[in-house]
DNA sequence: CAGATGCTTTGACCGAGATCAAGTGGAAAC
DNA sequence: GTTTCCACTTGATCTCGGTCAAAGCATCTG
């Protein structure tokens, strides 16, 4: 059994997330506030971290690991509707039931918040309430960007999209010259990518493999991915070869 | 030629989307100043508001008729992202390029802020940022239901979400009694609902001609519509049939 | 070691929806 | 009136991705 991951600082000035999660704006004094009400709580992979329907008594940041948001039909089809990365925010203040399942895609860590005095906390510091607009709208963008995946991509330029939109995430993080072949681990099965690109899994398997015979990636094992030429990725992924993206 | 749609009130109490849209929340001194930076656009069916990539020198909000954003790929397929019904907010603050085209579904009036002054506003009026996020979070929301129809959702059910979503709507603008059948006018063509479902517009068609078959649906020339039982209309859509929505 | 178990790959076949191609019907234009 | 135009419908055919089935391969278990 996979240990639970361990986190244990408490100083928010040496968080990871600090600049890019929504305390991004807080001052001394907001940051002393929030973390009078934090708390850390860690998952393990596949964990269920809500139901959806469930009573959401808190809201947070993903510190470290992957979550998703998934939707499920009567009958089984799921769709992921949102990927949370490091610095994501979970949960919707003004909501006390959550619309979907959130589940653990990887170990995971998150800095909570008690909805309650988070809510509160927000109505007297605009800055929280601003960089959560911001978020909001960049996921938003996100998932409209999602959308005309979904909508008109063939399952090859759907993988070709996942890949790319992860890799470039690894280079933003990763923050190298930005020349030279991209490498990464996939964070998800491909029954999860499947679930995120409205595809089944064997038609993953077979694009990846294609993708894989025509040179586009390489393969060492079933996850770790290279990337010899983004620019042929992302021509692949049917985006304008000049990739103007926000991080 | 369509004459441009008509529209000169100018006192905020009587717009009917005063308590919709991004001013909800204001008390008569913010609207005060809202008045001070706003101003009017009609727009004809089918013209483009904004093309992607335009520097944005606007925000507003639809205040009669249909707009959407649209998304297109280098080869011409093209998936809508976003429908804007009245009440709905346009533009971003904080950016100055569009990332979609903006274009008017039907005759279109928009309340227009010019954008700095907006944004200065925002700053000082934290009823304006409050609304503001909860709308945005409200569209993220609608975009990801969109994203498991898109995914996961048969071509049928795709046409039943789409009417069903639409009679909602319908529905709560024109607060009748919920019983007996619902009827509507179709606002979009059969082409923007093959670009809103990632459908091609024949599909539309067939499915559409299906549905009225199997009498999920009447139709009085092409764009009538009536729905006989809404429940039916939800199962056919695959969702659950109490439809506890949020509109 | 053998046997599970979970993730992945690969093959054979099928069908929903795309594509290509006419044709319909109603309203505006001449 | 008839011509044109546009939104829409319907049919015939093709194809991409889904479905069903089997097997590969690594890791854990006893």
């Amino acid at each position: 059994m996979t240990p639970i991951p361990k986190f244990d600082h408490t100083n928010c000035g040496d968080c990871p997330i600090r600049h890019r999660a929504v305390c991004a704006h807080c001052d001394v004094n907001e940051l002393e506030e929030l973390e009078g009400i934090k708390y850390y709580r860690s998952f393990e992979a596949g964990q269920t971290i809500i139901w959806s329907g469930d009573q959401m008594n808190f809201v947070g940041s993903v510190v470290s690991g992957i979550a998703s948001l998934t939707q499920t039909m009567e009958d089984g089809r799921t769709q992921m509707v949102g990927l949370l990365l490091p610095s994501d925010f979970v949960g919707r203040p003004g909501r006390d039931s959550a619309p979907y399942d959130v589940l653990a895609t990887t170990d995971l860590v998150m800095c909570c918040f008690r909805k309650k005095p988070f809510e509160d906390l927000m109505s007297n510091t605009p800055h929280i309430a601003h960089r959560l607009l911001q978020m909001t709208l960049d996921e938003l963008d996100a998932a409209r960007e999602w959308m005309l995946v979904l909508g008109r991509k063939t399952a090859r330029e759907k993988i070709a999209s996942l890949l790319s939109i992860i890799a470039r995430r690894d280079a933003s993080i990763n923050q190298k010259g930005n020349t030279g072949p991209i490498v990464f681990d996939l964070p998800l099965t491909r029954e999860a990518m499947a679930d995120y690109l409205g595809l089944t899994l064997e038609t993953v398997s077979r694009q990846i493999s294609a993708l894989k015979k025509d040179q586009v990636i390489t393969l060492e094992g079933k996850r770790h991915v290279t990337i010899p030429d983004m620019g042929r990725l992302m021509e692949e992924a049917g985006d304008d070869s000049d990739g103007g993206f926000l991080v």
